[in-house]
DNA sequence: CCTATATGGGAGTACATACACTGATGTCAA
DNA sequence: TTGACATCAGTGTATGTACTCCCATATAGG
C-alpha cells in the first residue's frame, strides 16, 4: 500500500478551511455587496431574526463567535439602525439584541443577492459535494476539539 | 419524498464555512501560542519554505489570499526578522519574499504544536472524515465559482 | 523613441477576529 | 448580611481581511 509515513503543513486542516473561508466570503460578499451588507452581518441578522431577541453571550455561542468579536461585529450595524440593544430585563448587565424594522428590510433586500451566491455556488461546486462539505462544515464547528494539554 | 422546498440563510454555505474556520482556528492558535506564531503566519512560514523565494503577489495566490492581505500579514513576520524581504531581479517593482535563518528555527519550534494540534484534531474528529473534508475544501478553494452577474 | 496599457506593490479605510484585563452585577453560602 | 465567586459586557492591543485609489515600473504598438 502506497500510505503515506507522515503528513506535513501541506495537509493542514485549520489552512484548508481558512483558503475556503476567504474564497467563499469574497464570493458571497459581491452577491451581498449591493445590500450594503457583509456576510458577517447578513449571518448575525438572519441568526437574530430566526431565534429572536437574544443577549450577546448568546448570539456570540450561536455564531460560533468570541463574545468580543461580536461585541465589534454589531457596532456597525447599530449604528446603521438595523439592530436595537436595549438592556436585559432580568439581568441589568446584559444587553438584548433585537432586529429593527430597518434591519428586517435590509435583510429581505440581502437575500435576493444570497439566494443568487448559495444558486450559484451550487452549480459552480456540485450538489451533493455541496452539501457534503456543509454537513461536514457544522459537524466540525459543534465538535469539542479537547484540552490544549500544551 | 420528503424533500424541502427552500433552503434558508440557515443552510449557508458561507456561514459554515467561516464558523468552521474561527472554531479551527482558535483550535490551532492554542497549539501554536507559545511558538509566538498564529496560524496564518505558519502557514505563510510553511508555503514560503516549500515553494522558495517569491513575490507578494504569487504567494498571495498560493494562499488564496488577497494581494493586500499577504501585504499586511507579512509586517510583523518582517518586524520579527523570520522573513526577508528583498528587491526583484528582473522586476524592480517586485519584491522577493524569503524565510530567514530566524524564521526556519521558529517554524520547526512551532511545527511541535501544529503537529499535536493536526493529531488531535484527526483523533476528535475522525481520520475519514477530517481527509473528506480537507479534500473537499481544497476543491472548493480552487473552484472558479463563476462571475457576480449582480 | 514614446505613449497606451498592463502589472507589482503601497496607503487609506473599514470591518473581522480574539486574547488579556477590567468593571459591573448577580448568586450563594457562611 | 456580607464576602467569595461566577457571569455579562467593554476596552486595549494586535492581527487578519479586502476594497478603492494611488504610484512606480514594465511592455507592446505606433
Amino acid at each position: 500500500m502506497a500510505r503515506r509515513a507522515h503528513s506535513g503543513p501541506e495537509d493542514c486542516n485549520c489552512l484548508a478551511v481558512r483558503q475556503a473561508a476567504r474564497h467563499v466570503t469574497q464570493f458571497y460578499d459581491q452577491f451581498l455587496a449591493p445590500s450594503g451588507l457583509r456576510t458577517t452581518q447578513f449571518s448575525i441578522l438572519a441568526k437574530l431574526r430566526r431565534l429572536g431577541p437574544m443577549t450577546i453571550n448568546a448570539l456570540a455561542a450561536e455564531m460560533v463567535m468570541d463574545r468580543t468579536t461580536l461585541g465589534r461585529n454589531i457596532l456597525p450595524l447599530e449604528r446603521d439602525g438595523l439592530i436595537a440593544v436595549g438592556q436585559g430585563s432580568r439581568d441589568r448587565r446584559s444587553k438584548e439584541l433585537q432586529v429593527t424594522e430597518a434591519g428586517e428590510a435590509r435583510f429581505r433586500a440581502a437575500t435576493k443577492g444570497w439566494v443568487q451566491a448559495q444558486q450559484q455556488f451550487e452549480k459552480a461546486f456540485g450538489a451533493k459535494r455541496t452539501t457534503d462539505m456543509r454537513a461536514l462544515l457544522h459537524a466540525v464547528a459543534a465538535t469539542d476539539l479537547g484540552p490544549t494539554a500544551v
